[in-house]
RNA sequence: CCUAUUUCAAUGCG
């Protein structure tokens, strides 16, 4: 089955409806079984590529051969409105998967608190939030990581900086992505030495910072006006071997251009351009 | 663009 699935999701790639589509049913003729499964990483395959609409009609299709949809094909689907910053589908499709009786998992949950965090109803969210918990189901770090982004870009770091505190209460190891999330929303308010600290605390733990880490860094402290620091934690980039992607660069000339040092920005523009 | 992935979700830049 997972050759038929691979040229299927191929052809999903493309673009090419009726082709996967075929590809996918041809499995049965050679005596597999089509199962959900197999559709859902379809209609997954849909999604990444940017065709929600054709992804919708795979799952259409799956309905019509007679497979019940499950929790992924409800996950990968809100998944796709999501991206299509279609809240409303997002959330219809939650109340649709529970009228099924199709039990929401910690995906679905934080899939949906993701959505509403970046439709700016982070109010929603957190509501969404302590349901969840009550229903039974254990947050993960994906799921702390979308609330704590979420509330660090509506400007309300310090809830997200409870949650993250939560969250290792709960036994869930931080990773680099949790702290890259709250690095950037302390930035952003200018809590450059919070921010600091935390990437202290991070390195001690042995996680590898990267370009995401040093970029809310390097942002941040421009942000704050403290641009030789800027300077510094550009050149701490280098020495942790990250690689010095255009991102980088850009805070640090964005910050050397606020703060009217513009013969330093030209010199470092020069570098970049090498 | 970057990243990631072979059934699903999170951080960056433009």
């Amino acid at each position: 089955p997972r050759i038929f699935i691979e040229l299927a999701r191929s052809y999903a790639s493309a673009g090419l409806l009726e082709k996967s589509v075929e590809a996918l049913k041809r499995m049965e003729a050679h005596g597999c079984v089509l199962s959900a499964p197999a559709y859902n990483s379809l209609i997954d395959a849909f999604v990444k590529a940017g065709y929600h609409q054709k992804a919708l009609a795979v799952y259409r299709v799956m309905g019509q051969s007679g497979l019940r949809p499950d929790t992924y094909t409800f996950n990968v689907l809100m998944n796709a409105f999501k991206k299509a910053k279609k809240i409303d589908s997002v959330c219809k499709l939650f109340g649709e998967m529970q009228n099924q009786n199709c039990t929401p998992n910690v995906v679905t949950f934080s899939t949906l608190i993701d959505a509403l965090c970046k439709s700016g109803e982070v109010g929603e969210a957190v509501t969404v939030f302590a349901d969840m918990k009550t229903r039974g189901c254990r947050p993960n770090v994906f799921t702390y990581t979308s609330i704590i982004d979420g509330l660090g870009k509506a400007g309300q770091v310090d809830k997200a900086f409870f949650l993250f505190e939560e969250m290792g209460a709960e036994g869930l190891v931080a990773n680099r992505v949790v702290y890259n999330s709250l690095i950037h929303g302390l930035g952003r308010t200018c809590r450059v030495d919070a921010a600091g600290k935390l990437f202290r605390e991070m390195v001690s733990k042995g996680l590898q910072p990267d370009y995401v880490t040093f970029t809310s860094l390097v942002y941040g402290l421009g942000v704050a006006g403290r641009v030789s620091e800027a300077r510094r934690m550009f050149e701490e980039a280098r020495n942790f071997g990250c690689a010095l992607d255009t991102s980088l660069y850009n805070a640090l000339i964005d910050s050397l251009c606020k703060a009217k040092r513009l013969d330093e920005a030209w010199e470092v523009f020069g570098n970049l351009e090498e």
